[in-house]
DNA sequence: CTTAAATTAAAACGGTCGTTTGAATCAAAT
DNA sequence: ATTTGATTCAAACGACCGTTTTAATTTAAG
């Protein structure tokens, strides 16, 4: 059997059980947060022994880190690669543009099943007690914050990399809490209303990012 | 004994074993998170019997409210403390003075020893999973921030209120983010780093809020 | 078919959890 | 001094935790 199209292969026992796991896991630690989601709900939820969770993870902790890079390392690769296309464009670089690459991913995720999962996923990793997530952070997150404050320099001359790293933290904070909340406390979100909020995120970042009407 | 001054007044035995409880709980929770903190590590922290947290608060959420409670009023109280100052002032309302009113508490803050508790367990409050903090977050805060929504409308007209609302939304966000982590990843923060980051925060708030620059 | 490896299964390990109980101790008022 | 209520204490409750062990079972290769 060649290795190539992965896509049609049938997956052994194996994989189907780590596969049903971390669905199980992810859904479970997205609405009752890690410490509070224990390995027999997860494997009773998976429908699948509760030594396979050590059998496949080794741990609690691993299966954490699996959950979350399953989901977070795409996410990295579609910000990058999306952030790459713009730069080798011919079209003059944009706060705007690179914020809506920055959020492709949830925009690409709209109208699939992704997008009842990675919001509520990002705002845990922010949630959990730093010890527990802080390493998966920096390790998925902290080249690709990088690249984009490096980009967003550029369209905005006069401002340093420290200050430009500190607009790129309130930016991301306002992305975490509209992943978390969606729509302000009251506000109810009718149909599209995942976009607009998107949008509205993105208008509001890109005028704290660019600063132009703060007067010192 | 007369009810006046009760800073003066000594406290009796059970108060004493309440403040201890709490103090010790707090201090956890901040730490590790809600779920991951037991009545136990609290009592023997606050070297109290174990006992003794039912006796006084009667359960383990009973706890957390109380613990939250006793910091968030306070703040709440500041808050519209100082924006009822701002408005009933002759100076013209602005969206600067407006959101330095609303971090108020913080600036308050500093020096004393609230600045290393205040800002962990406000962003605890919005990491805990919703179920949890929801209700408190709701009676807490929602009056205030509509307060805040109002008036911050009134200096921005053409800005409706659920287009402010959001904006508002996005602003906690950010302030979120910067009390849970204070300087951006990778960028250490000097001597008077809070102020520093309080005024960075201000000033993308800010702008954010008036949305001057952006074009649609 | 046989054999070896990968995977699942059931059961138990020692611990810790939130909560409850009932007696002991303390404080203040009669 | 005695009584009454408030508070503290040690101990235990049943339940659940993450992890490990051992054996049964399935899968794939020789």
């Amino acid at each position: 059997m060649t290795v190539s199209n992965r896509a049609e292969q049938e997956l052994n026992s194996g994989e189907v059980t780590r596969l049903k796991i971390m669905d199980a896991a992810e859904s479970l630690i997205i609405q009752h947060g890690f410490a509070a989601t224990s390995l027999r709900a997860i494997a009773n939820a998976a429908d699948v022994n509760l030594a396979a969770t050590h059998y496949h993870f080794g741990s609690k902790q691993g299966l954490l880190e699996s959950v979350f890079h399953r989901r977070m390392r795409p996410v990295g690769i579609a910000r990058l690669g999306a952030l790459s296309a713009l730069e080798s464009g011919k079209a003059a670089l944009t706060v705007d543009a690179i914020l809506k690459a920055f959020f492709m991913p949830f925009y690409d995720a709209e109208g699939s099943e992704l997008l009842t999962i990675l919001p509520g996923l990002v705002a845990r990793i922010y949630a959990e007690p730093a010890v527990l997530t802080q390493p998966l952070l920096e390790k998925e997150f902290s080249q690709v914050a990088s690249r984009f404050v490096a980009a967003l320099q550029k369209t905005c001359p006069g401002v340093s990399e420290q200050e430009m790293r500190w607009r790129f933290h309130f930016m991301v904070g306002s992305m975490i809490q509209f992943l978390r909340f969606q729509a302000p406390m009251g506000l109810v979100n009718e149909a599209d209303g995942f976009r607009d909020g998107l949008d509205r995120l993105v208008n509001y970042s890109v005028a704290g990012i660019e600063q132009l009407g703060v007067v010192e």
